[in-house]
DNA sequence: CTGCACCCTGTAGTCGGTACAGGGTCAACA
DNA sequence: TGTTGACCCTGTACCGACTACAGGGTGCAG
């Protein structure tokens, strides 16, 4: 019974969510339209909190907002088994590996050219002719 | 006096560029306009390759064009020592190294997860629980 | 009753491209 | 000579995931 409704401000600050962003996820469908006050104010139910949550969790793991969808489409049926969850969280993981060992290669090319800077003008600079064409 | 001029099909093949990528780096003035053929097809010079190329390395490299901008000018001047090139780099390393344990956080969350699920229904999946507010 | 924080809608901008639509040009081949 | 077909042109709209206004309305405290 505790109906106790939240204005788009509070669901935000609870969900570290700009108020903009919480609008834009109704827009595009990700959040469902709340009820509204008598003053066209959106009052948001503990549902609409769990959800909005549950979406903030997610991104911030680095699902996209597709991948959310799908997660919670899922979560919404209540019926299938766990395998098509743990497939989708597995194949975001790979994704991450992929993103990592990418950014060390990244890592190892550009801080193998920090540091041969000592001294001399732009025209010796080891940065800028290993970005140049060979 | 080697005037091959370039097609911006030929331009963009030598550096795995598409061609609307680079009209587009015209367009926001990062690769200077060519000349024109008779029949208004963009004509590229040596110049304009070697350009290129320095851009879609930084790009590959993960800097921004705000910030290739920045080191095309520091090229162009060939004036000011290398220290400001240096600096550029290393703190594009920083963010490099926060993305990258950014990354390895969410792994290790992310694989924590997964695996969970050997059966039962969404109901008690682990890795929907885990994303659903406390 | 007035001031201020908050809320509303709608639109445009961000970044780094990508994807058309609707045309023009050019070289090869029949 | 004509006609394919690959390439090129401009202009505009779209992507993801927001963010930032402008121009107004609401609600409450002093």
């Amino acid at each position: 019974m505790e109906k106790a409704y939240h204005s788009i401000g509070e669901l935000a600050e609870a969900t570290d969510t700009k108020v903009e962003t919480v609008r834009y996820y109704e827009r595009i469908g990700i959040l469902p339209a709340p009820k509204r006050t008598s003053g066209n104010y959106r009052a948001y139910s503990a549902g609409h909190l769990a959800r909005l949550s549950f979406i903030r969790r997610a991104r911030d793991l680095g699902f996209t907002l597709d991948q959310v969808r799908a997660l919670l489409a899922l979560a919404d049926q209540k019926k299938q088994d766990c395998g098509t969850v743990d497939a989708l969280a597995r194949e975001h993981l790979a994704e991450i590996d992929r993103k990592i060992s990418d950014l060390k290669a990244l890592r190892r090319e550009l801080s193998g050219l920090i540091g041969q800077c000592k001294q001399g003008t732009i025209a010796d600079c080891r940065i800028l002719s290993a970005l140049s064409p060979r």
